[in-house]
DNA sequence: CGCAGACGATAACATATGTTATCAAATCAG
DNA sequence: CTGATTTGATAACATATGTTATCGTCTGCG
């Protein structure tokens, strides 16, 4: 779905540059809609600054997927690949510093990368690490206790939870905010005893 | 994770008779465990007769993660490319018939695979969708409640339902055997109205 | 055939989580 | 600076779901 790239991506190097110069720089205001959920999505990002949240609406509510930071990437990956309508919106939670990649630009590229197998094979493996990646999320998703993947997050991201307003937070985790007070609170209580 | 692939992969056709010729072919009793969570995957399977089953260990409960049918085939991808522990058991439900592959062999026709763009990007393409699929499972997991989700599963695998235990069926709607009675219960009730 | 284990329904009770409303503090925009 | 909006805490109550235990039925194996 979404995805980071420089690193694991060694044979791509020799394209990189062309690759950022395809892409334009723009700044935006926090609460930005990039992209609404059912659009076919036209355009990747790169985050120089900022935080992006990608949600989806959960019978009127509101539900965060992921959140992205510096240094990220991210396209409704299924969305661009297929131009169907994407399952999620990308919205900026701060304002952001982004580098956005148009699609016709994307797939020239691809038509190149396409003939060179070594390229291929990496992000094959690129798109099976985020699968890994969803997949572990899936399972603390039912396996752990709102309660657990809130100290997780705690342990893991420390700034995401500085930086990100809590009914986000809350979303992400799959509960309500009320709900999450609860849990601070509780924390809270079980470190004074 | 987990695929189907004679028809999507048409240009692995070249290739298919030799791949089904490092096949082997089993019959085993239900409740068989092919491969134990934790364990590192040496094989992957495809279903001529039976109903497999993959689970997870859930804080010593028992969580289906998902069910497989004649003419689909698995493996624990992750642990059989990189050859770690994997996250699930997979299981038999019913009497089955299996074609098993050694990873050895598998690795042996990947080796001559990669040489052909072609294929590499078939496969990419059952990656996504597979990535696709279990995203929307993922979607209706957090946005259906559990009685939702086992309508659809009535109506769209009504199969599903008849073959295997209701116990199963339950662990994989994220819910106790207890909870599925009342739900089944309920919908009686309001059939009835 | 007959029995042990698997399966499914149900009741009583316990717990987790959601909903709605209210309030105070923090932050943002004009 | 100041009023409006956002954010977070909390209480009271409602609902969904889990837990444990019991019982009857089914089913596959010996």
């Amino acid at each position: 779905m979404f995805f980071q790239f420089k690193e694991q991506l060694p044979h791509l190097a020799k394209y990189w540059d062309a690759l950022m110069a395809m892409h334009q720089r723009i700044e935006v205001p926090a609460k930005t809609i990039l992209l609404a959920e059912g659009e076919v999505s036209k355009k990747s990002f790169l985050i120089e600054k900022g935080c992006l949240r990608v949600w989806f609406n959960n019978n009127g509510k509101d539900t965060t997927f992921q959140f992205f930071f510096e240094n990220e990437g991210l396209s409704s990956l299924e969305s661009f690949r297929k131009n169907i309508p994407g399952m999620f919106s990308i919205e900026t939670v701060e304002p952001c510093i982004l580098h956005v990649l148009q699609k016709k630009d994307f797939d020239r590229m691809m038509d190149q990368l396409e003939q060179e197998p070594a390229v291929l094979k990496e992000m094959m493996n690129v798109v099976m690490e985020r699968q890994l990646h969803y997949m572990k999320e899936f399972l603390s998703f039912i396996r752990d206790s709102p309660q657990e993947r809130y100290l997780n997050l705690l342990r893991e991201k420390p700034k995401l939870i500085q930086r990100v307003p809590q009914h986000y937070i809350a979303s992400y985790l799959g509960i309500t905010s009320v709900h999450l007070s609860r849990i601070k609170n509780k924390i809270l209580k079980d470190r004074q005893i």
